[in-house]
RNA sequence: GCGAGCGUGGUGAAAUUGGUAGACGCACUGGACUUAGGAUCCAGCGAGCUAUGCUCAUGGGGGUUCGACUCCCCCCGCUCGCACCA
């Protein structure tokens, strides 16, 4: 065999990417019986070309897929595409092409640079969300939920982009006016789908508890997102009038220091209360003027408390007090009941808006050592203390008056205690063509009519041409006309699409069987493989993708599809590529091409320099001359190996009793060093650490190769190195694994376990602190006792010096480390 | 405002979880080899000083401890998330 003396990891990378392909290494079958591990990285969107952060990603992945393969695990790795969304429209009518033309092009490209990263995924698993493969599926599913009534259609407000013709997301606005357009935005009201995700608002909470594999602050992001608040639900009579209002406090124990209430402006009985009074045309304007500067103003200012007096009173049916009512910008329609009872003495709000109108200020909670005084209150008081007047609860500690109180209004009916939620439900109407169409028909006669199963999937028109009418869905007539398939008669078809965020919340599952023709998953196959081991992707899906996912995983589990609860079981959040101090973006100007890295350096440098520089949930700082670095570590392998190829017809098996001090301490260190990765990758995935451990082993077989080493030993040690490194960079590791002679691929090999009888110290270094200082160091045999390690420590001649004449008045032996003389 | 997290050399980072602070890499400095070196190899590399050694040093201040980057309290700075949630 002609051996190269220089690493031309071009042609090594080509050469194995090729032979992957060609003999389907990375094929993988459900294998009943055999433990299964799920790995993971979060779908592309097909925007172009992958950028940095795709390949820190996938290198995390495919690190963690190598690895646990050789520890024999059958590993399930796929990748896919996100395909459906904005951008694809917004490149096709700049272009003037199709979006599906646009956005297949980009999968064949970014495909053909994710394999020249030598990512080990099974292609054969390979799914593209735009396909009708994949969302008849979805669509199915939309189906059977709809039937459930976990669907349901209601009307909204909101925000419109007229030029766009489409409704923007909340962060899509900006400073009033659409982010892609600049055009003002306006409040419409419209129809639109629903997803009761609010009905799992609950068991979306609970099971956070169960995910001990995420990182804290994405349970505690979600568990924000979600924002359970116990508190009391109660009834206020309008004075004079037949309505009620009802609210919702978590702070019962203040009930008795209400002294008005606020209505949102959007509150239906705002009208109800004004019409035909003298204040109808004020409360009219108010809610008018709010609306509008609701819509206008930035997110990140609050503006003052403002709001209008209806000319109406309620009852406190815990006083008898007749409190104003009035109409506030500040409450929430969307929270609790639209209908805040006032405590100005405990609520800052409420307080600010009392100060505005000169509402009263009633003090009802005393906190301890502190007497309130409304006069001089500065802000409103919201710590707990003792009721004071509050009728019967006076004297109660505000914990147990909320519990009181409650009991109360229960038992004389006008209200009980209440749960309440931020989260919402998830509106999933897109008025866009790039989406998966959803399967209704509105039928003059029979109403809104599911499309029949066997009907299924309604294919998004115009995908098979490679240009033609992407126009939105309900300008596309030949499209929307349809018969009804309940009554037969003319109809017309829902032209709204679905949110992409409903794609990527079951993909993970329909991996597990991505051809199945008989529903959306396979339950056998699903019944394996999920849930997902590890999951890996930027922190920046913490809350809405992973909670719908979460979200869908219980719903498909409750159509009888899913076994889990929860989709998966360990979560990786990884940091961001940075450049000069910020995330690399068009905008700045900072991005760095990994292709051209690869063109350069070869892939597997590139995925070594991306999992050295930082741990994974850190930020990477992106440095060329790091590169350099890691460029220079594989060439210098390369040629240790190349160098070196006779140490491998030593034998396989290391003999310790011959051993001189360069060989045991070369044997010692591989077998430390497979216990040091081992232990990185294991505890945290701090591959960082790991492969500094294999640069000392790289560093100390480099150093004792003129020291008459042992070759079974050498050989043991250039072998250890090739399959710790193998997972980080494996064409390289594979290449010089044949070339030293091995038949089988390290592909298919066992990750090492070591011997720990070898990796055993033969001396110790035992620190020597007087007073906490560091003082001397003691080479000892690790056999040696307490006593006498104290003794030696203590005749110590630099010891001695530092304890200047006096008597110790404690010796402190920490085994195997240290000796601390405390005098 | 609320919540979470971070802060270690010139620099990316380590530190067996309370036990030698700065492993490993980058940059830099000196040397070797060389026609040449942007290749390779060797050595040095936190700061200060009265330098074979000592003192100081993990954002700042205090505390617990024989011993603190690590635990506790206060402050400063940065990052992220949520944002009138009653």
């Amino acid at each position: 065999m002609q051996i190269n003396e220089k690493y031309d990891f071009k042609d090594i990378e080509q050469r194995w990417q090729l032979r992957w392909d060609e003999e389907k290494t990375n094929k993988v079958t459900h294998e009943p019986g055999r433990p299964k591990y799920y790995v993971l990285e979060m779908f592309p969107y097909p925007s172009g070309r992958i950028h940095m952060g795709h390949v820190r990603n996938y290198s995390i992945g495919d690190v963690i897929a190598r690895y646990k393969r050789m520890q024999g695990y059958n590993v399930l790795h796929p990748m896919g595409w996100d395909a459906f969304g904005l951008p694809a429209e917004n490149a096709a009518m700049k272009r003037g092409i199709h979006p599906a033309a646009w956005t297949y092009d980009n999968i064949d490209y970014m495909r053909g640079q994710l394999k020249a990263m030598g990512l080990s995924y099974d292609w054969d698993r390979e799914l593209a969300t735009c396909r009708p493969e994949y969302y008849r599926w979805e669509q199915k599913l939309f189906l059977e939920l709809l039937e459930r009534g976990l669907i349901y259609r209601k009307e909204t407000t909101v925000n419109w982009c007229d030029d766009c013709q489409t409704v923007l997301a909340r962060e899509q606005v900006i400073d009033g006016t659409c982010w892609r357009c600049d055009q003002p935005v306006l409040p419409k009201t419209m129809h639109g789908w629903f997803f009761k995700i609010t009905d799992y608002a609950e068991e979306l909470l609970s099971d956070l508890d169960k995910l001990s594999g995420w990182p804290e602050k994405v349970v505690t992001m979600q568990r924000n997102w979600i924002g359970k608040s116990t508190g009391l639900a109660c009834d206020f009579q309008v004075d004079g009038h037949d309505e009620t209002i009802t609210i919702f406090t978590t702070r019962p124990d203040t009930i008795h220091g209400v002294t008005f209430m606020s209505l949102a402006v959007e509150h239906p009985l705002l009208k109800t209360l004004t019409e035909g009074t003298p204040q109808q045309e004020a409360v009219e304007r108010f809610v008018q003027e709010t609306l509008i500067e609701k819509q206008r103003s930035s997110l990140d200012q609050e503006p003052d408390k403002k709001g209008v007096f209806t000319g109406r009173y309620c009852i406190n049916p815990f006083t008898g007090d007749r409190v104003p009512i009035y109409a506030a910008n500040f409450v929430l329609m969307e929270y609790g009941t639209g209908a805040v009872m006032a405590v100005p003495a405990h609520d800052q709000r409420d307080f600010e808006f009392a100060k505005t109108y000169d509402l009263p200020i009633k003090p009802v909670v005393q906190p301890k050592g502190d007497t309130l005084d409304p006069a001089t209150m500065e802000s409103a008081s919201v710590d707990p203390g003792v009721l004071v007047a509050s009728g019967d609860f006076t004297g109660t500690e505000s914990e147990q008056a909320k519990v009181d109180i409650i009991a109360h209004a229960e038992s004389q009916g006008f209200g009980k205690s209440h749960v309440t939620y931020r989260l919402r439900d998830w509106g999933i109407s897109r008025q866009r063509y790039w989406g998966a169409p959803i399967p209704v028909v509105h039928c003059e006669h029979c109403g809104i009519v599911p499309v029949p199963e066997n009907e299924l999937p309604v294919v998004l028109p115009g995908t098979n041409e490679a240009s033609g009418n992407h126009s939105p869905l309900h300008q596309q007539e030949e499209f929307i006309a349809t018969t009804c398939p309940s009554c037969g008669k003319p109809a017309r078809r829902e032209t709204d699409t679905m949110d992409t965020f409903v794609e990527s919340s079951w993909y993970f599952a329909r991996y597990t069987s991505p051809r199945n023709e008989d529903g959306p998953v396979d339950k056998e196959a699903a019944k394996y493989w999920l849930g997902v081991d590890q999951y890996i992707g930027g922190v920046e899906h913490a809350i809405l993708h992973l909670l719908y996912a979460r979200f869908f995983t219980k719903l498909l589990r409750d159509l009888g599809y899913l076994e889990v609860d929860e989709p998966f079981i360990n979560l990786l959040t990884q940091g961001m590529v940075i450049k000069d101090g910020t995330k690399m973006s068009k905008s700045k100007g900072n991005v760095v091409d990994p292709s051209d890295l690869i063109e350069q350096y070869g892939a597997d440098t590139v995925r070594l320099f991306s999992l050295f520089a930082a741990p994974p949930e850190r930020d990477l700082e992106w440095n060329a001359q790091g590169v350099e670095g890691a460029s220079r570590f594989l060439n210098r392998v390369y040629r240790m190996v190349v160098q070196n190829l006779a140490c491998f017809e030593a034998e396989a098996s290391v003999d310790t009793a011959t051993l001189n001090d360069a060989s045991r301490a070369l044997h010692r260190k591989t077998h430390q060093t497979i216990a040091r990765v081992t232990d990185s990758i294991e505890t945290n995935f701090h591959f960082n650490t790991a492969i500094s451990g294999v640069m000392e082993l790289v560093n100390q077989a480099g150093s004792s190769a003129g020291d008459g080493v042992d070759q079974a030993v050498y050989r043991e040690t250039l072998e250890t190195i090739l399959t710790l490194l193998f997972p980080m960079v494996p064409h390289f590791c594979e290449e010089l694994w044949t070339l030293s002679g091995h038949k089988e691929q390290l592909h298919f090999s066992s990750w090492p376990s070591f011997d720990a009888e070898a990796a055993k110290e033969d001396e110790l270094t035992i620190v020597v602190q007087v007073n906490g200082k560091v003082r001397s160091k003691l080479q000892v045999t690790p056999s040696i006792g307490d006593d006498q390690l104290k003794e030696l420590a203590l005749n110590d001649e630099k010891v001695i010096k530092f304890m200047d004449g006096k008597e110790p008045k404690k010796v402190i032996v920490v085994k195997k480390k240290l000796v601390n003389i405390v005098i």
